[in-house]
DNA sequence: CAACCTATGTCAGAATACTGACATGGGTCA
DNA sequence: TGACCCATGTCAGTATTCTGACATAGGTTG
């Protein structure tokens, strides 16, 4: 059960900690939103839509980590069933705008209910500066992680 | 840009925050794993077997967060491959344990010091105590994820 | 203005992971 | 002992996401 010195010790690793958080996160969301029929990709691109009316595919596809091909068929799909509306002509460039319908509006906000009472449950354990603290730290792995990736 | 009194506010989500970072992470690791010919369930695999010698499929496909049936599909190319040997018969019950090749040993040493470089520079901004907590942090808010969801 | 460069939307195919289902081994309990 | 229950390995089909490629819109630069 123990390492021998080896490169990463996924006991104490703080990126598989990341992982299992994340992956933890993820499998509680989809559980309170699989009874509302959605999944979280679904839900992380109704929030983006809430928070910032008219984001086009590729704007939606950064915000919710996927490409903006994966973002494209969600789309397709949200739009069909008439959650959402795009434009259909660009009006500058060839970014269509997207924006929630009624109905989606609706939709999200039993979900947004739903993955709020989640990730309270995930801090609940935590003081207020804790999760100052967390926030701190999350950023700083962020930055760091990205400067050399996306900056040469 | 701003948020009107929303359920969730993506700005200052800590769930957001770490979905992101785990993105982050995730996606440094598939850019030095790939020139190694390696994504990060395949690490993830091999470091697990590489700490915990003898796993069977479903205890490997836990650790890496998969499940047991994606981890049958990626064993049996990495049995293929020469980077593991499975046992023939379960010595007890039908978990067959696994183990690395010489092979795959030399592989992940590779893999593993890329990862380790990932590591390093993700907490390059942190200090101990900020590492220290964050590790903290992690752990707190996954015991508090899976309390009610695997729990009850 | 013309030649680039970047970003975007989109199509097609491949890779990856998941859900559902079944049989088997092992333990528990009446 | 026999009836359960749970975990495991595995097969099959489906869903999801990705990579690769192409055309177009707009800005930049000589």
């Amino acid at each position: 059960m123990g390492q021998e010195g080896v490169g990463v010790d996924l006991e104490t690793s703080l990126g598989y900690l990341l992982k299992e958080a994340s992956s933890a996160l993820r499998a509680a969301m989809e559980e309170v939103l699989r009874p509302l029929g959605m999944n979280v990709t679904h839900y992380a691109c109704l929030e983006l839509l809430a928070q910032r009316p008219g984001l086009s595919n590729s704007e939606l596809a950064r915000g919710a980590f996927v490409t903006r091909q994966t973002m494209n068929v969600l789309l397709k799909s949200l739009e069909r069933d008439g959650y959402v509306t795009r434009a259909a002509e660009a009006p500058v460039g060839k970014a269509l705008p997207t924006r929630l319908t009624p109905s989606g509006r609706q939709s999200l906000e039993r979900a947004s209910a739903a993955v709020r009472s989640v990730e309270l449950r995930m801090l609940s354990g935590l003081t207020a500066p804790e999760q100052a603290a967390a926030s701190r730290i999350l950023r700083s792995m962020i930055h760091s992680l990205r400067e050399d990736t996306e900056g040469a």
